[in-house]
DNA sequence: CTTGACTCTGGACTTTACTCCAAGGTTTAT
DNA sequence: ATAAACCTTGGAGTAAAGTCCAGAGTCAAG
């Protein structure tokens, strides 16, 4: 079979089905060919598609900036210098969170090895992890080598 | 002078004053002391602690989920193994979190340069970034040294 | 000592992102 | 061929995270 169902999607993609009706309304899904009875017939790229928008979610961005992320393709109507300078925001915007994120981890890598050397510290050493003022002018050069050290994801529920 | 008042406070985190009273009541913040008139006085620690909630929660931490990255500290009270288990998850979130945010920059900095060479693509390449299966149909628990799979649960409890 | 800015509380309202429901039509397995 | 299990729409309801408001008290400048 070709196509898949609503339901079959949903379950693939791991959403509700009506999350997947509200992303069509919202036009972070186009909408789809329909049967002859009004059935909505999927084509499985929108598996990708959903889960691309459940994993940008879990980073911190709303269906708006998703929407702008999803937007962000060369094709013959849209012209490279666009596309590119909201790429290039887009990245940073990323690059910023990867620095955040890599400060609560070493942070957190700090506490752990702390806690082994049995040591007691009493304040609470993750406050100052974040505590540079984003968004101000200086420019992230990142370092070559980023760690990348688990192979399985985990899912964080809500 | 020495304490803010919540007003001051607000200003120098950037948040809405009423954001400030609402995470005193989610137990984000530990309630100040206070004048003899009931006014709120803050230390200046607490501009610190409300721009960490603030970056979290860019980074798709919930609010309880900021508590218990919060919690996590080192004092005479608190048990290190239990200490430690509890940054070692949040680690390995942390980490899922950055190896997404890295692909996801990787395909926009393809897509910037897939732009200066003048190549037209008409798919979205960004689609691929976040798609490697989490936890599909099969989800897979190392533990202890043994492998288990185990068929995740259906979804659809109406 | 008055005036305007600030703060207090409790509760109501808003936004985002779903999630559920009703009432009906369609598909599929037995 | 009939029931179970789908699907349709529009609209209502929910949870999380604020945000606003009213009515009253407090503070600080002139």
């Amino acid at each position: 079979m070709k196509y898949l169902s609503i339901g079959q999607l949903a379950k693939q993609a791991e959403v509700n089905i009506d999350t997947i009706r509200y992303y069509e309304r919202r036009g972070l899904l186009s909408p789809p060919r329909r049967k002859e009875s009004g059935y909505r017939q999927y084509l499985d790229d929108a598996i990708v598609r959903i889960r691309f928008i459940k994993h940008a979610k879990e980073l911190g961005f709303s269906l708006d900036e998703i929407a702008e992320l999803l937007s962000l393709k060369l094709n013959p109507k849209t012209k490279c210098g666009d596309v590119k300078n909201r790429a290039q925001e887009k990245i940073s915007e990323i690059e910023g969170k990867i620095q955040m994120l890599e400060r609560m981890r070493l942070t957190l890598v700090r506490l752990t090895k702390m806690c082994e050397e049995g040591k007691q510290v009493s304040e609470c050493p993750i406050l100052d992890a974040l505590n540079q003022n984003v968004g101000k002018e200086i420019e992230m050069t990142l370092k070559s080598g980023m760690i990348t050290i688990r192979p399985l994801l985990e899912r964080s529920k809500r």
